[in-house]
DNA sequence: GTTCTGCATGTAATCGATTACACAGCCCCC
DNA sequence: GGGGGCTGTGTAATCGATTACATGCAGAAC
């Protein structure tokens, strides 16, 4: 085996600066209650020395990892790895590294088995995916009590720090820039229903179409869970229906795409044939064929925002009182996969 | 605040159980060594008391985290989400964490420091992007030593254990199966030059174009990033060039999205006037208008490969000797992004 | 009956950093 | 010149799990 030379201690320092080890660690965590001149002593040894802080020692004797844990329904996602990109940089930014968790499907016993009760991680971030409202209680329980940010597409009922966006109001103003459009026969590809919650986006696209007294026909409603095989599944059942709609909300890009590749398959050529508007603006939406018109999520903002929102939590900067819920809203970007009805 | 229960330790469970701290811990980790009638008092009393162990008291005694480090470029790039995907999966299988460092840009000597000095991680997992080899002799030294597997373009000349694609040989053919439909004039979109190595992509690329007498224009070899910006750029450039290519390898898929949208914009059709192959075969490829002809990368195993190498190393179960090197094979994929000269 | 062997368990040291408390030295004031 | 206050530093306990070593006890061997 290779001989790993000794990583040197907060002891090593203390000798070398001829101080103790209390008198180190004052230095580095309090240094205003060091004399000048020892801590510039000690400033010296540290860098003769190459010392780094040993983080589980500290992490035992503080019970704080400076760690948190992200758990995300799918990182495979262009949507969720973007905002895991910021979130990864928000976090070194202030000191905190980032743990990641999976496809945990509301497995959430085991994030608090497997994380907090053994103290890896001080904090969670929490993104859609099978999470009920059940088992977020649990979590924000006292006794499982776990410091808790989330970001979901529902507006959770337990009492939970959130960055939300405006997922009702975004799914209505799409729908009604169809509308706008002329559009009257219009379907809609649902997005993955997590929870018993009615789905904001569904509920959105069924209240634009009340609005302005269209039908809302079961046969242009497709289910799907985010991915390009419901968009594709969903563009095989519309040619099957007696009559195609001449324009399609979907609820995410990665669905649109799907679906516009596999109707062009079958000579329906969007956006002659028929309009479609997506819904996040993933990187490849400006570049698809045709250019994605889509609901923009500042995936960015939110990755930063919850970051800072259970970094304030865990070091006592958020005020007290009720947690701080945050809603974003999405913008309309109009491309090219949509048009007005001749 | 909130009144946080106490969390139960080992010695709450011996005193429940009525044994000494010892002989839980011998439970948990030696079973054999504890007599049948203690062992299950044992568990019982951790069952009761919802005991489980601190990962931070574990790791300052035994020196090992349980947790590995992956260093990425760009997890925003899907790629590189695909790979992390597959990694974070089979940690878990393993028991293993997982920390995510994102555009650490060759900062490897902060990498050390932040994570390894520090005693956060046991093991490294770097891919590509901007760690050249000087610094990869630093962290594989002794002194540094740090237990690590990349991932690279470049075959890397420092002695680490790596998970390879086979890039140089997989360019050839990307090139050469233009070359089989009748092109002439092809250009090249460049991946990033991290290091004073040879770009193996490129290299293949000229490779099989010299074998085919073909002759290799300056004008016609564009520098990229792997973003597709700059296969808009990479676009733009060929629009200003004296004459088309023909036909274009690009080093990843992204940028050929980019050129292809960007080319399309000015009425250059593809693959009606030019024909495309990518590298990757990232999840939209598929779905792309034209569907991309790609040399389709393993991404799962990828990550399955190397998060395995290096459990297997932290956990002594490697073969000594010479760290061990896997190289996989790209598949050419052949969709409708390329056609045959008519 | 004494000594030996081996198994099961307990005792106590250890990993490295933090911090309450103690104390030494100094200045100031009456 | 003695008490009070203040500053700077050291001592030692602590966080929770692991493990070398010690010990106690049962059964075997002589």
């Amino acid at each position: 085996m290779v001989t790993t030379r000794k990583v040197p201690t907060i002891q090593d320092v203390a000798r070398q600066a001829k101080v103790s080890a209390a008198t180190v660690s004052r230095v580095l965590s309090n240094p205003e209650r060091v004399s000048e001149a020892t801590r510039e002593r000690v400033t010296q040894a540290v860098r003769e020395t190459g010392y780094t802080i040993n983080q589980a020692a500290r992490s035992l004797r503080l019970r704080a990892a400076r760690t948190i844990l992200i758990a995300l329904p799918d990182i495979g996602n262009p949507f969720y790895s973007n905002v895991l990109d910021a979130v990864v940089d928000e976090a070194a930014l202030r000191g905190y590294g980032v743990l990641v968790a999976n496809r945990f499907a509301g497995d959430a016993s085991r994030l608090l088995n497997d994380y907090f009760l053994s103290s890896r991680a001080d904090g969670l971030l929490l993104f859609d995916g099978g999470v009920d409202t059940a088992l977020l209680q649990v979590l924000a329980m006292p006794d499982g009590h776990v410091p808790l940010v989330v970001s979901f597409d529902e507006v959770p009922k337990a009492d939970v720090a959130a960055v939300l966006m405006d997922n009702l109001e975004a799914a209505e103003r799409a729908t009604a820039y169809l509308i706008g459009l002329g559009h009257r026969k219009i379907g809609h590809i649902i997005g993955p229903s997590r929870n018993a919650e009615p789905n904001p986006r569904l509920i959105g696209f069924q209240n634009a179409m009340r609005r302005a007294k269209l039908e809302v026909r079961p046969e242009w409603l497709f289910p799907g869970d985010y991915s390009m095989e419901t968009g594709i599944a969903a563009a095989q059942a519309m040619l099957k229906s007696s009559e195609l709609p001449t324009a399609v909300f979907s609820a995410n890009d990665e669905m649109a795409i799907g679906l516009i590749s596999t109707l062009r398959d079958a000579g329906v050529e969007c956006p002659r044939d028929i309009s479609v508007i997506g819904f996040d603006d993933i990187t490849v939406a400006s570049q698809f064929y045709p250019r994605l018109t889509t609901m923009r999520q500042p995936r960015e903002q939110i990755g930063r925002l919850v970051t800072d929102s259970l970094i304030d939590i865990l070091e006592g900067a958020a005020a007290p009182g009720a947690p701080r819920r945050i809603i974003l809203r999405s913008d309309l970007i109009i491309r090219e996969s949509t048009r007005a009805l001749p």
